[in-house]
DNA sequence: AAAAAAC
């Protein structure tokens, strides 16, 4: 199979052969030829299995033909976060490289003096998240009806964060003559709903649901004591005892607790970012793009980097929770073992997570192996204080477990205290010119980092990076 | 107990 046979543009095979791709992946095959040919298209594929490709490449073939009025966008792609909209800008960039197209992104966050100007100057291709999208036509910058080709992209995604009447109602604002282009991973009935709805004869490209367990990515779970500060000092254990470690995405379910980690981490010498939805957007694109080049190693994020985003290559995911919806560990731990590469993912597992665990077991149709002691579940897990009281002797047992090094670790910070100096520090991320502590500035080591690629003095951060959302909020 | 997304 090539791309040849799809019937693409020369101009768009041969920036699909500067690229380096020669086979087209499953969903490419099966999705191209009718995107060409004008059907309609329900495409069932999980991320990372070329489905961007699979509408890009023929949507660029198609727009050879006409040209962009001002403020009438001859096609739409529908995301439902910022970084996935940013990332089908990249692919239109990557394979439009021999067209002159105009592509404009609309996602929030960030000013809509470009947007509008892009939008005047007539795009060929508009991708936008929901809001910003209908933000755009209601103050009047945007005319839909020109729209020829719509795609809605992740379409069970938009269901979990609500945005299916936004989705509804910018579909009834483009003309019913369109093409429309519609992907998801899973089919609810809401979502079969909406394809009833919007989608006329359909033609259907499904491709093997991915293993939930990828056979090359490990997994284990490692027990830790619930205390945030222990939890911390584990997750230092298992990167620092991580063999083969490129680079690694640690995921927390909170957007502080991303904060935190990542303020603990940095203390800590590692070369570390952080990634969350309350994060100014350039810091988030920054940080995304740091890390994809390899200049962060490690990515404290919350589930906002759990879907979609394409990293090509992860090593490793730590869960420094474990998620609320076992759904979302599948898509934490596909970060890794991707294209057949071998791949590593460990969970921190507490008394608290016993349900969370099963759940995750049963969701992936196996038990998770432990590394080192597995938590027991029997003992109770009520505050700190009872079980001082009722259990002592369990306690005990536990504390003499702990290796010296971690017992005499002061709790580094904890979650709602914020270390000496940086008292008045925001959230997230930690704001380098203010005085960090003399280990963050590259002062006296206590102890010398074995593995220079993931630790690392954390002054070089650009201080934008580490800013935090609330002075953008302030200068208004 | 969460996160994501418009201002």
């Amino acid at each position: 199979m090539s791309f040849s046979t799809l019937g693409l543009s020369e101009k768009v095979l041969a920036a699909v052969e500067a690229s380096g791709y020669t086979e087209p992946t499953a969903i490419q095959a099966g999705a191209i030829p009718y995107v060409l040919e004008r059907r309609d298209v329900l495409g069932i594929a999980q991320t990372g299995t070329g489905k961007t490709a699979s509408f890009t490449l023929p949507m660029i073939t198609l727009l050879e033909k006409g040209r962009a009025r001002a403020r009438m966008p001859r096609t739409l792609i529908l995301e439902p976060t910022r970084e996935l909209a940013a990332q089908v800008e990249d692919n239109f960039n990557r394979y439009g490289v021999n067209h002159k197209l105009n592509v404009a992104l609309l996602i929030g966050g960030v000013s809509f003096a470009e947007q509008d100007r892009k939008l005047e100057r007539g795009a060929d291709v508009l991708i936008a998240t929901p809001g910003r999208l209908l933000d755009h036509f209601e103050r009047g910058k945007l005319l839909l009806q020109g729209v020829d080709i719509l795609v809605i992209d992740e379409a069970d995604r938009m269901l979990d964060m609500g945005f299916i009447p936004d989705i509804e109602r910018i579909c009834k604002l483009i003309p019913f003559t369109r093409q429309t282009l519609f992907f998801s991973a899973t089919m609810p009935s809401e979502i079969q709903r909406l394809t009833d709805t919007f989608l006329q004869n359909p033609a259907k490209v499904e491709v093997a649901k991915a293993s939930t367990t990828a056979d090359t990515v490990t997994q284990r779970i490692a027990a830790a004591e619930p205390e945030d500060y222990e939890k911390r000092a584990k997750l230092r254990e298992l990167i620092e005892g991580a063999e083969d470690l490129q680079n690694a995405i640690v995921f927390c379910n909170r957007k502080r607790d991303v904060a935190t980690l990542f303020r603990s981490l940095v203390r800590h010498e590692f070369s570390v970012g952080a990634l969350h939805g309350d994060m100014d957007q350039r810091s988030r694109m920054t940080m995304l793009d740091n890390f994809k080049k390899g200049n962060i190693k490690i990515l404290v994020a919350s589930d906002v980097a759990a879907r979609g985003l394409d990293i090509p290559s992860v090593s490793h995911v730590f869960n420094f929770d474990l998620p609320i919806q076992a759904e979302d560990y599948v898509h934490r731990i596909g970060r890794t073992g991707r294209a057949g590469r071998d791949g590593t993912a460990i969970s921190i597992v507490t008394g608290k997570d016993e349900k969370a665990l099963q759940a995750i077991n049963e969701t992936i149709g196996k038990e998770l192996e432990w590394v080192g002691e597995p938590v027991d579940f029997s003992a109770p897990v009520e505050e700190k204080k009872s079980r001082r009281r009722s259990t002592r002797g369990q306690k005990d047992k536990n504390r003499s477990r702990k290796s010296k090094a971690e017992a005499q670790e002061a709790p580094v910070q904890e979650a709602d205290s914020v270390p000496a100096g940086l008292e008045e520090q925001p959230m997230v991320p930690m704001h380098t010119e203010r005085r960090a502590p003399a280990r963050a500035r590259g002062g006296r080591r206590t102890n010398q980092p074995k593995d220079e690629a993931i630790f690392r003095n954390a002054s070089h951060i650009p201080a934008f990076l580490l800013r935090e959302t609330r002075s953008k909020v302030q200068s208004r």
